[in-house]
DNA sequence: TCTGGTTTCGATAACGTTCTCGCTACTATT
DNA sequence: AATAGTAGCGAGAACGTTATCGAAACCAGA
């Protein structure tokens, strides 16, 4: 009826030894002679043991286990971020925790409240959109919990975070735009106070000033489709209208494109419009989509070995990495 | 430099009681006065207390923990199903913990033997399309592991599982092309030996066959949509041409309409397309793709329910549990 | 033979909870 | 007034592991 699985205890008990010599050979050899330590090991695969992790959490207060707080999944981006935390974690041995908040900053500071500080080393965070009260993620430094931000990054809290490089990104776009003839340039911009949109915009605007060029239009909404599709209707409903378009993400770009392919506003030839991301869908929609591609997967491994780095050394120096991004030119830009 | 959380023993110790009456207090009021209890919890909120679940887990043998075990969570499918089990995880107190197999075989049987089996109180897998050997699952279900299945089932090993309905998909995706006059029909297949592939291809071959048709070709490989170009080579290389494509999932089904496009064979009319899961992109691709609708988010919503149950009670019988499809109309159908 | 130093191991106390008793004090019943 | 019952609480064991300390056994050197 209730699982009984065979611990140190049942092997001590069956080599007629102690459980602190069954111990110690179960890790390092110091202090067990050779023999007993392979008899040990041995009788230990034969009755299946497997360690309980809640015993030696309990005892040297460490679990092997980081927390990964994330507004969503289900799209490119966050999905291969989490591929590259799992794998360099799993690589360390780490197990990975997962929580999705659904970018409600009332789920966030939720599961980062309730979340027991005692079944995790170490937090690994993605802001939602809506959080603009970090109170939660303070308390958690307070009591000196290792915790590192990616992509998303609050700024008046002082941990290590791992983005792209949101700004030079930005000013790549532009300048690829400009230098494909576009002169009237509009920005859909993400949601306000997060990091990235204002890096993103930044970039964009000092390209612009660079270049003597006026905006076309900033609109700030979320990073749908569907917003990039509202987006284009409020922007080609004023007089000034752009002749391209540089969007905060890609999925935000599908929806322009879509938009411009259904009033038969001819994209690239009239109307440029590149993304960022990189997400794969831009080389299957018609025309392929430009974009900035991120780095994700490595966003993920880097910002786990920062954690666990910061989780092994209380003195790990506060990290602030941005990793460079790349220019994809693909048909969406093309005249 | 340690950091030192505040136990249930501080918080006995500040009130002058015993550690006893705060355990009480702090879950069930029975056995405690009312005044006490909020005492307790007051004080404890104060002192910011948060459980240590390694030191409960360890008395009531049961962390409120279960692993998903999953090929990846780069794509949509994948992505939303974790979705749901994560929503109705946290919903009922549950904690996920993530493992990545990469649809390596080695790395799942890796990844399940290595799971701490006192760390978690069950199991939801979905295998590589690599597994054959299942023992490392085997050996789960002899120590009375609760575990359930989806997506991609192993029928040797028998224990709960959640699955959409493949078979009546697969019959839906090949009625309707036949419905729109279609009648050389192909099947790209999955990889062989997965229940899923075996299942879509049943249903297009018992269609074909209650319509009096023959198959055009029958290709097993991967699941990308470079496999899917790749098949449209070997396909469209034989005297015998198709005019339908029944892709065993939407990804595959994308290398195809581009493969067609590139080779200037107008999809829809000429050559008709149906996919299989409702992939976002399906609408951004153009033509858009019909396809057979899975229910990737209750999916997860079930099989997590169903593996609590498991976990709640040990009488709990076993589970099989199909879920419905929907066909999706689209362009790519359409004469 | 005695001393001192290794090597190998065992007893036992932690770690933070929960659980099982049992004890007190109060209330209700007769 | 005596007894039974109950509400509220505390003492201590247990969960499986690691850490500390010390004990035995052996060896070498004197």
């Amino acid at each position: 009826m209730t699982r009984r699985l065979t611990t140190i205890k049942d092997i001590a008990k069956a080599l007629g030894i102690s459980v602190a010599t069954v111990s110690r050979a179960m890790r390092d050899t110091y202090d067990v002679s050779a023999e007993t330590r392979k008899l040990v090991l041995d009788t230990a695969t034969k009755m299946n043991y497997r360690p309980n992790f809640n015993a030696t959490g309990l005892v040297k207060s460490g679990t092997h286990k980081i927390a990964v707080i994330i507004p969503a999944i289900t799209n490119y981006y966050f999905s291969t971020v989490i591929t590259g935390i799992q794998e360099y974690a799993l690589e360390h041995n780490y197990q990975v925790m997962l929580y999705l908040t659904n970018d409600s900053a009332y789920w966030e500071t939720k599961v980062v409240r309730e979340l027991s500080l005692s079944s995790v080393d170490g937090l690994l965070a993605c802001i939602t959109y809506e959080t603009t009260d970090f109170s939660h993620f303070e308390e958690l430094v307070e009591v000196d919990m290792p915790l590192v931000f990616f992509d998303r990054v609050p700024e008046s809290i002082k941990t290590s975070a791992v983005v792209q490089d949101d700004y030079t990104g930005a000013c790549m776009a532009t300048e690829h735009l400009i230098a494909q003839g576009y002169s009237k340039i509009a920005h859909l911009a993400g949601p306000r106070g997060l990091n990235l949109t204002q890096q993103r915009l930044r970039g964009y605007l000092d390209t612009l000033k660079k270049h003597n060029l006026e905006s076309y239009g900033v609109i700030h909404s979320g990073f749908s489709d569907e917003n990039g599709r509202e987006d284009m209707v409020t922007l080609f409903d004023s007089p000034l209208k752009p002749d391209a378009i540089f969007s905060v993400n890609d999925r935000k770009a599908f929806g322009v494109i879509l938009w411009l392919r259904e009033h038969n506003i001819r994209v690239g030839e009239e109307v440029g419009v590149i993304g960022f991301t990189n997400d794969p869908t831009s080389k299957i929609i018609s025309p392929s989509l430009s974009t900035i591609a991120e780095p994700a997967y490595e966003i993920g491994r880097k910002s786990c070995e920062v954690l666990i780095r910061h989780i092994q050394k209380q003195t790990y120096p506060r990290q602030e990495i941005s990793l460079p991004t790349e220019l994809v030119v693909r048909e969406s830009t093309r005249r």
